[in-house]
RNA sequence: GCCCCCGUAGCUCAGUUGGAUAGAGCGACGGUUUCCUAAACCGCAGGUCGCAGGUUCAAUUCCUGCCGGGGGUACCA
């Protein structure tokens, strides 16, 4: 019997219970109304505590109805209804009345044997669904700048989005990762004309990366003082979009020295895409959008500017065109959306993308809403509503935000060096025998850096500090990690199988209950992430199932010594080993959700 | 000026379409190891939920105003 049957019946049996005990309101609201089994259901929750019931009904809305108080009401369902379920037989489903509550109290034996049996069978696979299937989901994400280094500022859209692509496919989805590297735009101006006034042959080879960055900043600082460098560096980008060979092999060169360093990374965190193309690629599919909107009578000319006015006094019109002709940021977007519409019909297309660009994402999203209601396209060939902007905070450092231009970023590699670092030298200190040192060290210090962007809910901003992103203990990967650790270890002692026979009834304490009852959980912990589009939710609840747990794993008996897992109670041991190996298998694959490696020993 | 996000324990954050005593981690303090990996576990301490109104049986949650922080506000991305 499932969790939801059970509420099923939990509705059915509560719905029936309120009509025999309250005939002559149920007369006023009739069949559909408050006490439908329906609306009974819709109103279940989650109790606070979960030695309550395993869910619960408030009787709060219906008091007015039935002008009577919270716990007579409570109390009279409550029996009407247990005396409903009797009727069905053995149901191993109960209901208490508590505090204005219904709380529904489950078998516990019949949930474990359904729970654990079902991830004992269905391995990995376990909170796989065909939710997405039939369709496909765009995720871009990461989409870094060339000739800029990967700082941690692009840490979270490469976190949260790779995640998110993973989540999908677990889902069904036909899940698409899309990296869109700013190739393109007036900043390659700008590091045209510094590269020309400052730069050097040498300046491309060596630490090339550090060398652009350093260009880029001193740009910044001497336009302060300079005005005109502005517009040299509009001039160079308007000769690069028209095809200069000089600054096109230049351009080239900036992008295979950028390309490189992304991939090291990429491959160091383990994030991987299926389709990459720069904003570049774009560049001649801009004017047939262009011409199309004209087409449908929404570009007029402003101060020598192609725009679309949007018809909203809170949104600045959209650009299309400079007054000088060059394209900008908006209208590459624009083609990149009718682009990958044509290719994927995509049933979503995300864009993980800071929200300080949140303008820049209404205005192309009014702008292909304004489109497709101005060729009045038949709804299945719209796309507006299926474009989303996932933004998400800035990574602070200081209390203040990194920026490029002001050189005040921290290297991305810089800080996965260091943990690993330290990684290494609390292995050495632990487990010095430890084969694969370097490896799990990798995993482990990579770990920790990727579970900092996703403890904390997306739209708020992170505060980057060298303490929290190093720290493996309390919420963090390297205790979700080391927990998993752990649990590989029981396996590795035990070493036998778990038959078919387990007799789930011994694990009759609370606290392996509780593991249970979030294992149940684990299916409903990645629809809340792919529901919110944020991996946040999937990483709270590892974090708890862990806790949960370590709890198990360290609980003492009345004498106070712990109590083990394996022990010489064979039948006892091999029903907590089947708990184990559940907890091992949603664990493993909640950490691979997140985009996270879980080393069998640390 | 206008728009968006945020404001909960000393710090970093949770708080599920409004519900039962506002919860974790870190830090502090006190415990647990003849070791199934102490990167763990237990206990204790710590909050006028930014402020003021309003709606409701019920507000940290919804509405209005104000205060504080951040972001955005057409020829950057």
């Amino acid at each position: 019997m499932s969790l939801e049957q059970d509420k099923d019946r939990f509705a059915d049996a509560v719905a029936e219970a309120f009509r025999q005990s309250y005939p002559e309101q149920f007369e006023t609201v009739g069949e559909t109304g408050a006490f439908s089994a329906g609306e009974v259901r819709a109103k279940l929750e989650k109790p606070k505590d979960a030695r309550m019931g395993r869910f619960a009904l408030p009787v709060f809305p219906y008091l007015k109805l039935l002008r009577a108080k919270p716990d007579d009401v409570a109390s009279r369902v409550a029996a009407a209804a247990n005396s409903l379920l009797e009727e069905d037989g053995d149901s191993g489903l109960s209901i208490s009345a508590d505090g204005g509550y219904l709380n529904a109290k489950i078998d516990q034996v019949a949930q474990m044997r359904a729970t654990l049996a079902e991830i004992l069978r269905k391995q990995a696979a376990f909170g796989n669904s065909n939710d997405g299937a039939g369709k496909t989901i765009l995720v871009e994400y990461s989409a870094p700048n060339i000739a800029k280094p990967f700082g941690v500022g692009h840490l979270r859209s490469t976190i949260i989005g790779n995640s998110l692509r993973l989540i999908f496919k677990k889902l069904g989805y036909h899940s698409v990762g899309l990296n869109y590297p700013g190739d393109w735009g007036t900043q390659f101006g700008k590091m045209i004309v510094a590269f020309r006034k400052w730069g050097s042959e040498e300046s491309l080879q060596g630490n090339a990366v550090r060398n652009l960055l350093d260009l880029y900043v001193r740009f910044h600082k001497e336009a302060e003082r300079d005005a005109a460098l502005e517009d040299e560096a509009r001039l160079a980008f308007k000769n690069l979009e028209d095809g200069e060979p000089e600054a096109t092999k230049l351009w080239e060169r900036f992008k295979t020295i950028s390309y490189a360093e992304f991939d090291r990374i990429y491959t160091l965190l383990g994030v991987e895409f299926d389709v990459v193309y720069g904003e570049s690629f774009l560049n001649d599919k801009m004017n047939a959008v262009i011409d199309r909107l004209k087409r449908d009578g929404l570009v007029t000319v402003s101060d020598g500017a192609l725009i679309v006015d949007l018809k909203d006094p809170q949104l600045p019109p959209s650009l299309l065109r400079r007054s000088d002709g060059a394209t900008l940021y908006q209208t590459r977007d624009l083609a990149g959306m009718v682009y990958r519409w044509e290719r994927w019909h995509f049933h979503e297309c995300l864009y993980v993308v800071g929200s300080s660009q949140a303008d820049h994402f209404k205005q192309a999203l009014k702008v292909i809403e304004m489109m497709e209601t101005a060729e009045q396209l038949p709804e299945a060939q719209r796309m507006a509503q299926r474009l989303r902007h996932i933004g998400f905070g800035w990574v602070k450092f200081g209390g203040k935000a990194m920026k490029t231009r002001e050189g005040t970023l921290i290297f991305l590699e810089e800080v996965i060096d260091e943990a690993v670092k330290l990684v290494r030298e609390k292995i050495e200190e632990k487990n010095p025998d430890l084969k694969a040192i370097d490896e799990t060290a990798l995993m482990i210090g990579v770990g920790a850096v990727v579970f900092s962007q996703l403890s904390v809910r997306r739209h708020k901003d992170v505060n980057f500090d060298w303490d929290e992103v190093l720290s493996f203990e309390g919420e963090t990967g390297p205790y979700l990690q080391y927990t998993h650790a752990r649990l590989c270890s029981l396996l590795r002692n035990y070493g036998r199988e778990v038959g078919a026979g387990v007799d789930f009834s011994l694990l009759d304490h609370e606290e392996e209950h509780r593991v249970v009852e979030l294992l149940a959980d684990f299916p409903d912990a990645i629809r809340d992430a792919a529901a919110n589009y944020d991996s946040y939710y999937l990483a709270t609840y590892l974090l708890r199932l862990a806790g949960a747990f370590n709890k198990v794993y360290q609980r003492k008996d009345s004498q106070g010594r712990i109590d083990k897992i394996i022990s010489e109670n064979r039948a006892l041991t091999e029903a907590r080993m089947a708990l184990v190996i559940s907890v091992v298998t949603v664990l493993r694959e909640g950490l691979r959700l997140l985009g996270l490696k879980a080393p069998e020993e640390m």
